[in-house]
DNA sequence: TAACTGGGCGCC
DNA sequence: AGGGCGCCCAGTTA
């Protein structure tokens, strides 16, 4: 028997009590009986589901009865049994998200976009009127019954809701489907009249039977095509990646409680105080600032910026300021509030006055043709600003928003974390984990995002070394948001790291020799082991070649110009067109010279967008232990008008190839670690990070102690790479962490 | 008030 | 026209 199955919960925050309300299946009988479905009834007071235990064994029955289960994004469906004592069986298990993601990588992967596209059905009426119904009774009870725990953005117990989200999931109404129902038990218990129609109490469950019904034919269907296309395999070894991501997010990342609470307070402190100088300094120009929060600006700060424009009326108390910073016109009018009323019209007019402020030359955003204000820009005005309370303001506010954004991350951890049992001041971070979340074969991690934690730390202002007060001689004003993470009191992390995995793949692939030497010879001249020196030595070969025989040469003696190639070689990696590359080089046919001086990388780069151009796709490098015919298929990104996006099909075949070696060591080195788990060692992936992967051991009693383990897992991930056709070198380096993911101390 | 867009910034 | 993501804020619009 194929069964479907389909949970609805009470919201996504497993870690904080959330559970499963319905649960709905559906078998391949086509038969009347077919759809079956519980629902149960949600405390308002507690949300917390009230399961009968038959029902908990009837869906266990179910489900091992079943030979196939189709669900939609299976890994939440898991955390939802689990939730109620049911354990999934992974092998049964056939995810319509794997395959919507394997089918078409960057087109819609939910449920309703594919049923549309796959099965041209369209159920989004049923969500509409789920939605409707749900959002009608959330305001009843936020009226009648202000007590009833319905989503709201800051309840501690759902700290992934927000107010506005671009995910459904996070939106208030999501998690609040059961509420038509208790609302509508609660009027029949205090005899009240019934309100709405019979279609209330039903919309959750048939939005939700829809819901499994169509998984089930979706992913008969999808299945099909995966067959026709070849691509079975493939689909076959992707299925471990939602049950590894739900073991990663069970069991989370610990962070260390102290830490993060007075970085918190240190941090609120500097921004109190640099928001008061800057005020105070836009005082001294007779300018009232009124600071944004976070990183971001305002008009007001604009204003100041750029010269500012204000209007009084001569009658009343309106004023108007008017951002003038991007040349509008200022064309003076009569008051819009005191003029023109319903009496007489008085036509009082308005008075303008005009401001330089701190009169910046405006630098204008890449992307928009506006003025921007990001760190690049900030960084301009660092270095043509002459000294005077204007570069004293620009520096001011970039620190504050480094610290703010900072800020807001740290708070974020704290909202989401859990308190570790037994190991006080210590709490365990779950981030929600989606490995089909992305255009290509990178996971996606929201709830907190733990892939974007701060690793930059601030130098000491003071230190003039050894003995320096501020700091106590580690050179370091503060440690990085990193430092927040850290194991457990009894816990060790190992953290291993793929070497220059995106620069590796397409060099080896391709045989480009200037890089190979890179790679293959890192302790020689002319290159020393950095890519870097390959493309100085041929935007500046002048420069270059007279210091190629020594380490560090070129940068030593021309900074500025090995900064800028710097920059070059990771905007190239990242895709960057001809105009990027010559503008960050600041070198006229820069982008040429990198293309004659790599000729292969070139030929490459040329025939992956001929590939996208032709197909619409490109396909990651095989695995010869998978299908060593066929890689993971990713199509490119098109322009509005319908162009293949010229710098993505490359882009997407490395990264992609990238993290399907980073994807297959995952797979291996978790069922390694349940292994260990399986003798008596407790060790667990905690995190991955696009090309790393963070282990938590139980601590050693030496460093040395678990090596051969962290040698081991090592191993397993540098096998990842020589599976690839071809075969390509994939050296991994570890870190050991005791006490702070800041700290780690390089073993290899 | 909610939904949406744009800009900014952290990581790889 | 510099790829991928998530999150936050400001400002506008329905």
């Amino acid at each position: 028997m194929i069964i479907s199955l389909d949970t609805e919960t009470t919201g996504c925050d497993f870690a904080h009590g959330v559970m499963p309300f319905l649960v709905t299946t559906c078998d391949n009988s086509r038969g009347p009986d077919a759809i079956k479905f519980w629902e149960w009834d949600v405390d308002p007071l507690t949300r917390v589901s009230d399961v009968p235990s038959e029902d908990v064994v009837t869906i266990a029955e179910l489900i091992d009865a079943a030979d196939k289960i189709f669900l939609q994004g299976s890994k939440f469906d898991a955390r939802a049994l689990a939730a109620i004592n049911i354990q999934l069986p992974w092998d049964k298990v056939s995810d319509t998200l794997a395959m919507g993601h394997l089918l078409a990588s960057n087109h819609r992967h939910d449920l309703t976009a594919m049923c549309i596209e796959y099965l041209g059905v369209d159920i989004e009426s049923y969500e509409l009127h789920v939605k409707e119904v749900t959002r009608a009774c959330r305001d009843m009870v936020k009226h009648e019954y202000p007590y009833w725990k319905i989503a709201q953005e800051g309840d501690p117990d759902m700290p992934s809701v927000k107010k506005s989200s671009k995910r459904d999931e996070d939106k208030p109404w999501k998690n609040d489907m059961w509420l038509p129902r208790a609302l509508l038990k609660q009027k029949h218990l205090e005899n009240r009249p019934i309100f709405g129609d019979t279609t209330w109490t039903t919309a959750c469950s048939k939005y939700a039977n829809a819901d499994s019904e169509h998984t089930l034919y979706l992913g008969l269907e999808m299945e099909r095509l995966i067959r026709e296309r070849g691509y079975w395999k493939i689909y076959q070894h992707r299925l471990d990646l939602p049950r590894v991501a739900c073991e990663m997010e069970c069991y989370g990342v610990t962070a260390i409680g102290e830490y993060t609470e007075s970085v918190i307070a240190d941090y609120q402190y500097h921004v109190a105080e640099s928001g008061a100088e800057l005020v105070s300094i836009a005082q001294e120009f007779g300018y009232e600032l009124e600071l944004a929060e976070g990183a971001s600006i305002n008009d007001n700060m604009r204003g100041f910026f750029y010269g500012s424009v204000e209007q009084r009326c001569t009658a009343c108390k309106y004023t108007k300021r008017i951002k003038h910073w991007n040349g509008d016109s200022v064309r003076e009018v009569v008051c819009p509030k005191c003029s023109g009323r319903k009496r007489k019209p008085v036509n009082s007019p308005l008075v303008t006055s005009r401001r330089d402020n701190l009169k910046l030359n405006v630098v204008y955003g890449h992307k928009t043709g506006s003025a921007s204000l990001d760190k690049d820009a900030m960084q301009e005005y660092l270095t043509t600003l002459q000294e005077g309370p204007g570069l004293d303001f620009i520096r001011l506010l970039t620190d504050k928003r480094k610290h703010e954004t900072d800020l807001t991350y740290m708070q974020s951890y704290r909202r989401f974390w859990v308190p570790v049992p037994g190991a006080i001041g210590y709490y365990r971070i779950h981030p929600s984990l989606n490995p089909f979340g992305t255009d290509h074969l990178r996971w996606a991690s929201n709830s907190p995002n733990l892939q974007n934690v701060s690793t930059q730390e601030e130098k000491c202002e003071e230190c003039d070394g050894e003995g320096c007060p501020a700091c106590g001689g580690t050179g370091k004003a503060r440690l990085s948001v990193r430092a927040c993470f850290g194991p457990a009191p009894d816990r060790e992390w190992w953290d291993a790291d793929f070497r220059n995995l995106e620069k590796r793949i397409p060099v080896f692939e391709c045989g480009e020799k200037a890089l190979i030497e890179v790679f293959e010879k890192p302790n020689e001249p002319p290159y020393w082991g950095s890519d870097h020196n390959v493309l100085a030595s041929l935007i500046f070969p002048d420069d270059y070649w007279p210091l190629a025989e020594v380490r560090d040469g070129f940068k030593k003696k021309h900074l500025q110009k090995y900064k800028k190639i710097k920059n070059t070689n990771f905007a190239k990696q990242y895709g960057a067109g001809k105009r990027k590359v010559d503008a960050t080089a600041g070198v006229v046919g820069a982008y040429e010279k990198i293309e004659r001086g790599l000729p292969e990388i070139a030929k490459l780069q040329a025939s992956c967008l001929a590939k996208a151009e032709w197909t619409g796709w490109v396909e990651t490098l095989p695995d010869r232990t998978v299908d060593p015919d066929r890689g993971y298929p990713v199509l490119a990104s098109r322009t509005e008008d319908g162009r293949i996006l010229s710098t993505t099909p490359f882009n997407y075949k490395v990264s992609g190839t990238a993290c399907w070696v980073k994807n297959t060591a995952l797979v291996c080195c978790a069922a390694r670690c349940a292994q260990w788990r399986a003798e008596g060692f407790d060790a667990h992936v905690a995190l991955e990070v696009h090309d790393s992967i963070l282990f938590d051991f139980p601590r050693g009693r030496t460093p040395e102690e678990n090596l051969p383990r962290a040698m081991e897992l090592k191993a397993l991930m540098e096998q990842s790479g020589t599976n690839l056709v071809p075969s390509i070198p994939t050296p991994v380096s570890v870190e050991y962490i005791t006490e702070s993911w800041a700290k780690g101390v390089t073993i290899c």
